[in-house]
DNA sequence: TTGCAATTCAAACAGTTGTATGAAACTATC
DNA sequence: GATAGTTTCATACAACTGTTTGAATTGCAA
């Protein structure tokens, strides 16, 4: 390969735009716009759009992930095979929390691209994303670990609001700040990932008694 | 005037491939294939189709806005103008979690087709939706005088977190089931209604200690 | 240098999109 | 039953999409 210049400046006008203003409203003349490249580049260097797309996609989620279970992998060594509840929330959510709020200028391209991914939806982006399960469920693993009196299907709605409150709140960061009148302060990424991290912690651990009267306590002893 | 046949046919058939599919893949001739009607109504009968998606959006936004302040109006009436918390929650969240869980038949198209609305976020569809934030400032009025003792802040960072678990669980509700193996079932509505509420109260009526360090527990969850 | 493959480029292609047109088919009023 | 107004229809249009093509250009080895 003589010169990767233009496909990874493809790639990252790509990921600029993609991130910027969504997968909808970007198309091919865009991209190569951006990167000062020829139409034909995009088709010569990955084949078609879908898979320029899979490819940042793909690069960007293993990347995510990786850092994610590093430092998930990072807790658990340190206790000794079992992590504190609100550490391993913070290695779920800390990452991307991290990457796209805080000031404009920090706000990690990757990080907003993956946002995008995961609201969007786009075909060929849907079909990689089934194995992104298969890392929630390393997470539920240390979770379960960490609370092991609390049955599965607690560990998975804690799972799931934690990520709903990280996700939902980069998504609509402009309207929350707009209806607190700038109250909540969205860039002190810290004060949001420990708010985060507090409310699914007190998800996972509050009193059993909590909604289910009878139904739950049958089946999973662990 | 004389048939609004064709014009409901075209707003119904619009509002079910919408909720469905997403505005991003679904087009006029999709749409009056489905209404069994000709491609120029649409043209005809809205102006254009971003007027269509407009009135469809105005239409239903009304509606669940409405249906929403009911029963926030009744619960504060009824406890002579401060309703509790859990009451003020589950009127924000349950119409919209009612709508779009549950078995698949008893599911409403105008919600899921609401919830399309807030996630793709298309053109005609962002103007309009700044008005929501007035819709939103009453409920976050209601939840001032349920909790006096708050701060503005923790009020509006606990109506960002229950708007954020009831919208990502519908949103994400395949791969919560998936993940969960089935453990997690979303078509008992009552009972993710419950959760959800039941966190977002514990964010909201948490030790005030919620912005220290994150060792905060509480356990006064009602 | 010559020769050859890799890369870039302008241009065109085929498909789809939302929209516009003008004739036909209705509907209701007189 | 003729007329005027509304609604439907087949069709065409212009703009845009991702992709392909084949010629020009580049870079590098012999």
């Amino acid at each position: 390969m003589a010169s990767d210049h233009t496909r990874s400046a493809i790639l990252a006008a790509a990921e600029r735009l993609y991130a910027d203003r969504g997968f909808g409203d970007v198309t091919l003349r865009d991209i190569v716009a951006e990167a000062n490249v020829n139409l034909a580049a995009v088709n010569y260097h990955f084949g078609s759009k879908d898979e320029l797309i899979a490819e940042l996609f793909v690069t960007r989620s293993i990347a995510t992930n990786r850092e994610r279970l590093r430092e998930l992998k990072a807790a658990e060594e340190q206790g000794g095979g079992r992590a504190p509840i609100e550490v391993i929330l913070r290695a779920l959510v800390g990452p991307t929390l991290r990457g796209c709020l805080g000031p404009e200028n920090q706000r990690s391209t990757a990080a907003r691209f993956m946002i995008r991914a995961s609201i969007e939806s786009v075909p060929p982006i849907r079909r990689i994303k089934n194995r992104e399960i298969d890392h929630l469920r390393k997470f539920a693993g240390a979770m379960r670990r960490s609370l092991p009196d609390r049955s599965d299907v607690e560990i998975y709605w804690g799972l799931n609001f934690a990520l709903a409150m990280a996700h939902h709140t980069i998504r609509e960061s402009e309207r929350l700040t707009k209806l607190s009148e700038g109250k909540c302060d969205l860039d002190d990424v810290e004060d949001v990932v420990a708010r985060v991290v507090s409310v699914a912690t007190m998800a996972l651990t509050a009193g059993k008694a909590a909604k289910a009267p009878a139904r739950a306590l049958a089946r999973d002893a662990g």
